[in-house]
DNA sequence: TCAACAATACCGACTGGTTGGTATTATGTC
DNA sequence: GACATAATACCAACCAGTCGGTATTGTTGA
């Protein structure tokens, strides 16, 4: 008897198969595009499924940026950027890694919970708040290691914070992100995590990299 | 007799009417999610002068990227930013007046175009290539004052191009939108400017800006 | 071991309201 | 009166959400 495979649904999966359809399809069409019939046909179950699980498609919204956090956090734990024993090379290589992950796909590598809060910030709080805590939480996740390196390269920042860095390690993506949808182009959000690099090497005082072509 | 004010709609204006509308609530709510009823309510028209003007929705997007480009292109022309002499000086005070128009109402500094292109990119490419000529356009009135600072600074970039700065200026810019967005606060907007300015500061060899508090 | 029951998961036809768009008519201007 | 502009009335398609019902899984007690 042969295992059941991931395409063909089985009992008890439908509320991740939504989850999934959700993080795909939304990036692609965005929220309110997104129907709720869009997204059990992607999943293959039946609105009636959907409704068991989440109570209105808002709460659908709210739990896809759940899922994302969880998921993402789990994927950038894994993540070889942690390696390095210096803390700024471990920060230069979450940059790299970052830079390695932008595929040629748009929607394959751009940010869920950006392209919602983007959408929804004034119309639906709970999900907005939803996506930012997946930004700013993994955000803070780069707080130490940044924190650490201004210690071990004994450098003192004039007006910025580590907080405040790791945040803007953020800004560079989703900018990133705006301006390859814009112009239909990866290359540009490859740029901006160029620059990023760029800039956090100045502001550390290294040479700047050699492999970079913006 | 009085002049006609502008909360009085007047005969011949319903397209303009319609665009501004068109400007304030799609910022707000977002293209999808605005309704064509929405739009002639904000504008104090009806359906049938929606129509007159716009022969679909989809239509009316692309009208209001190029309105955006264009009433952005002629606010960003008269503004106080291009007077130093100094070629550095008036790329840094593009950077001060980008912050200084941050207000404390997020959908009243946030960019059109970008909240378009975000949303519409897989599956209107009109609307996004119009998005996209606007904030390209736009950066590519930076270029000849970035260029003009390497030659009067006498730097030579390691592997970054006035145009691909110019670019991030806009990566860096639509990113703190989406930050503001996310977490509720005009204040993460101006943290990516100040960080931006710092980055130009650091690529120009310039002492770090005091006024900062990020 | 197994019936009896309960809880969960899922199905898909249906509904009431909304949406983008059209057809027709009215009005102001040259 | 010819033309652009705009208002009204209307429509078919679509939408989120409901509801009655079925299938599967879990629990309980003898």
């Amino acid at each position: 008897m042969p295992r059941p495979t991931k395409s063909q649904p089985e009992r008890g999966d439908a509320r991740s198969r939504l989850l999934e359809a959700a993080r795909d399809v939304i990036r692609t069409k965005g929220f309110a595009a997104t129907t709720v019939d869009d997204l059990c046909k992607a999943a293959g179950v039946t609105k009636g499924a959907f409704f068991h699980h989440f109570k209105s498609k808002d709460a659908l919204g709210v739990a896809a940026a759940e899922f994302w956090a969880e998921t993402t956090s789990q994927f950038f734990e894994g993540a070889p950027y942690h390696l390095p024993d210096d803390p700024l090379d471990r920060v230069l290589a979450y940059i790299a890694f970052r830079r390695e992950i932008i595929s040629d796909d748009i929607p394959a590598f751009t940010c869920l919970v950006g392209t919602l809060a983007q959408e929804v910030h004034a119309t639906a709080p709970e999900i907005r708040d939803a996506a930012g805590a997946s930004i700013f939480g993994h955000s803070e996740t780069l707080e130490a290691d940044i924190e650490a390196a201004i210690k071990a390269r004994e450098i003192t920042p004039d007006s910025w914070s580590a907080a405040s860095l790791a945040r803007h390690f953020q800004t560079v993506l989703q900018g990133g992100f705006i301006l390859a949808k814009a112009g239909n182009d990866p290359d540009l959000a490859r740029d901006a995590v160029d620059h990023l690099d760029r800039y956090v090497r100045l502001l550390f005082g290294l040479e700047p990299s050699k492999g970079e072509t913006t």
